[in-house]
DNA sequence: GTAATTTCTCAACCTAACTTGAGGTCAAGG
DNA sequence: CCTTGACCTCAAGTTAGGTTGAGAAATTAC
């Protein structure tokens, strides 16, 4: 192996868990850059070790690729990015991750509140219309359950 | 439209406000079954209005629709599922919901403990490795992040 | 110098949960 | 009766996040 000529995609995939052909997904999405040698393989930084390892611990946290993709878009392009770099990277991880939570927890109470009642029953119950999207869509559930108005 | 002679399947898709194509889909998936009339249209009974109100929040739990079906097969198949009946399947629920709280929780915790080192530097970091899968598969992540031992 | 690995590209396949389209039938209103 | 509009089936397309395979070129190991 030559001194310091980058990483290969194998040994990067042997140091990230990722499967070869994951790590050249990635490149297409445009999560990596890696450049070429001579003949035509690609090589990595160091740095991509750092780069992979988060997309690993994002797609954890439940985001999806294009996500991740802008999250490392913030890192410096040019100098390699530093610890303080990743930690600010880190915050935009922890509010999304309290949304997640709390989104849960408003569901959860819902269901609570159903458990109650035994109903799960429209439109009253909570849990069939969480204000997410469309609110006002004009065709959404009415009557439900059976116990039409007719 | 004719007396009690069930509910056709745009009416169901009316007032449940999912797309005919969905309730078709949920069909060949075994989540509901209708009856067929003389000339071969589907026929629905009001309680599948419920099963199907079911479906649309079960999946905003994160329950796959084999999942779904496992706890719709639950109800009694003869007579019309009562209050009790929905109210036990919701018990499923909540545990379910607070293991996946449970979760992010535990990835938040970790995060933040990474905050404060800015690592997310492998293999110290608690977020790389949180325990799940494949704990000793033997080819994981080892020297990441560049700092190598060699 | 040759054999064994790796790597390359590109196209096709995979699962989940649906949607869309083609071509044909059924049902309801005037 | 006849025209819409709702329904039917079946095949294929869609998105996300990859994997698999073929055939060829590069690299490494002995």
């Amino acid at each position: 192996m030559a001194i310091s000529e980058g990483l290969s995609i194998g040994a990067l995939a042997r140091r990230t868990g990722l499967a070869v052909s994951a790590i050249r997904y990635y490149e297409a999405q445009g999560l990596i850059q890696p450049w070429r040698n001579a003949g035509g393989q690609r090589r990595f930084q160091r740095a991509d070790l750092r780069r992979l390892s988060f997309v690993i611990i994002a797609q954890k946290f439940g985001f999806t690729l294009p996500e991740i993709r802008e999250l490392l878009d913030r890192l410096p392009g040019k100098r390699t990015p530093t610890p303080k770099d990743w930690a600010a990277i880190s915050v935009a991880f922890r509010s999304r991750l309290d949304q997640r939570i709390e989104t849960l927890e408003k569901l959860r109470d819902n269901l609570d509140g159903c458990i109650g009642c035994g109903c799960l029953s429209m439109p009253k119950c909570a849990l069939y219309n969480p204000d997410d999207k469309a609110k006002a869509k004009g065709v959404g559930p009415r009557y439900l359950m059976g116990d039409s108005p007719d």
